[in-house]
DNA sequence: GTTACAATTGATCATGCGTTCAACTATAAT
DNA sequence: ATTATAGTTGAACGCATGATCAATTGTAAC
């Protein structure tokens, strides 16, 4: 009579010490859910580029949109994203918004990222 | 007779020079989809999880899994992309394989992040 | 008011992505 | 060689997501 443990691969050659260290110092879900979400956003192309134009300069949608080869609409939804984020602000003058980062840490983040790539 | 100029809506009000002069300093494509790729692989709350882990201790993809609470496959897949972004490495002995943080790049990136969710 | 236009919003569609399942590989022990 | 197990891999499924289109809002000019 052979045993027939199908679940015990998960288990037996577990280090339960290493994983109750490693558990105990896990941030919690919150924390990580919400790292995860700021590396999301800009985990895209378009909104990176925008992101990277922003840091320059200010600018409004219509030329925003002029940069990344979009239509306005799609510009729009990315910046709410962003916005959401809290990664950029925005102005409005006149017809037009003017958007700009809303801080410096995100080109901290994108540096950071960056010295990663290249090596 | 009315004009019924469509398409000029999305050109009207640019800006050409600043939309000329952040063109120029714009990054190109490939090192701009590389960065994306990079925040890509950060913006999965498992594979975070699994690098934060990582960033500890060695641990094997059976102890991984324990710690997030994945089957063994989900977690070798993660892994994998992990493995092709070269945040992890790993490291062979007998039936098991050992993964850890490539370099500390990887972890620099999650505080800039951090520092940038605080607040 | 009416017209014009910058920008936002919601719906839709196609694509991408994370997990699961099943099949397979590799290593070790008997 | 056979058995057991740690890990990998590919297919499939369901959900998320980015771009497009149409409709709408808000502001300025007439």
């Amino acid at each position: 009579m052979k045993k027939t443990n199908v679940e015990t691969c998960q288990v037996t050659v577990v280090d339960h010490r290493k994983v109750g260290r490693v558990n105990e110092r896990l941030p919690g879900n919150r924390h990580i859910t919400d790292l995860a979400e700021t590396f999301k956003v800009l985990s895209d192309p378009t909104r990176l580029r925008i992101v990277l134009a922003l840091s320059m300069e200010e600018l409004c949608v219509c030329d925003l949109a002029t940069v990344v080869k979009l239509s306005i609409s799609a510009v729009s939804h990315q910046l709410r994203l962003l916005k959401g984020r809290k990664l950029v602000v925005f102005r409005k003058q006149g017809k037009q918004v003017y958007y700009r980062l809303d801080d410096d840490h995100v080109i901290d983040l994108i540096h950071a990222a960056a010295s990663h790539v290249r090596e």
